[in-house]
DNA sequence: TATTATTAGTTTAATGTTGAGATATTTAAT
DNA sequence: ATTAAATATCTCAACATTAAACTAATAATA
């Protein structure tokens, strides 16, 4: 069985390595906090769209997409399960009848305030491993990395 | 409209900014990434199981699983549509019949053999806005993130 | 040997995800 | 006012993803 070649310069080690490890560690932190959410029977997306309106107040759906990273085709469907569970609802906008505007609803307001809390909880928790200053670090670090977005979406 | 309180005690804001940091610049590689494995009409999770076959050479399905850390149940689907487009073979192992070798066909080879420079180049290029020394702290502290991932699995 | 785990892989149901195309609505331009 | 462009949402097909239930094969044990 004929494999790949494994011989890469200093240059490609180095950034594999860190390509690597960065992966590895937003997996399994991703991982870890997903179980949680499970537990109250959400998704991380539907988290997401729970947490965004909960931070911001109501929003319409091109709105959350653009903050959760996700298509507008797949927030509807995001949506339409939490609506069904009866988390948030759909309201049309009067003045720009494209719009729909969608709110928290009672029950989902109360959903997200209980669960965000044990969410926030692991994320320290998954944090404390490092120091403060290397915490600050990383997050200095991966914004660098992330920033890099903007670059494409010039193009 | 109510919304969520935004009180947060200097270690939830530390610890916060280096989750939502790291989350945002693994999902904003990922992106430019995968819009070049698109290119080659591969998924992200295709490039992962022909990758691995490629270093390693032949591997069972649990293997390839745990290598790209999901299911039993999705390597079946992603193995079924790579077999599909004849990237690569199944083959039955006669000495333990729960066994299924898969090995890289020609073609497959091939690919992968194109594909791989291109993602390393890209991976290089990502990097290459930190500097060396960046790059070796940010491999080290996603390192220790994610290798708490054990903690969790011995429970 | 017969029974009981254990393991590898498949299947199914539910949800997510994207990209492309369709629909409805609004705005801009002629 | 009509037409064209832009915008918001939805729909659809294809692939991804998981958990849980299932089959088949092997290993362990009484």
């Amino acid at each position: 069985m004929i494999t790949g070649v494994a011989s890469y310069s200093d240059t490609e080690k180095r950034a594999l390595s860190a390509y690597t490890k960065l992966m590895r560690a937003a997996e399994s932190v991703t991982g870890r906090t997903s179980r949680i959410l499970a537990d109250f029977n959400l998704t991380v997306s539907q988290f997401g769209v729970l947490e965004v309106l909960f931070h911001k107040g109501s929003l319409c759906q091109s709105e959350l997409a653009a903050k959760i990273l996700k298509t507008t085709g797949n927030i509807t469907m995001v949506i339409d399960n939490l609506e069904k569970r009866s988390l948030v609802r759909r309201e049309r906008d009067l003045d720009d009848r494209r719009f729909i505007a969608i709110h928290l609803t009672e029950s989902g307001y109360l959903l997200i305030a209980q669960v965000f809390p044990s969410i926030m909880e692991a994320i320290v928790n998954e944090m404390s491993i490092l120091q403060e200053s290397e915490q600050d670090e990383l997050a200095r670090l991966c914004r660098i990395i992330g920033l890099q977005e903007e670059r494409c979406l010039e193009s």
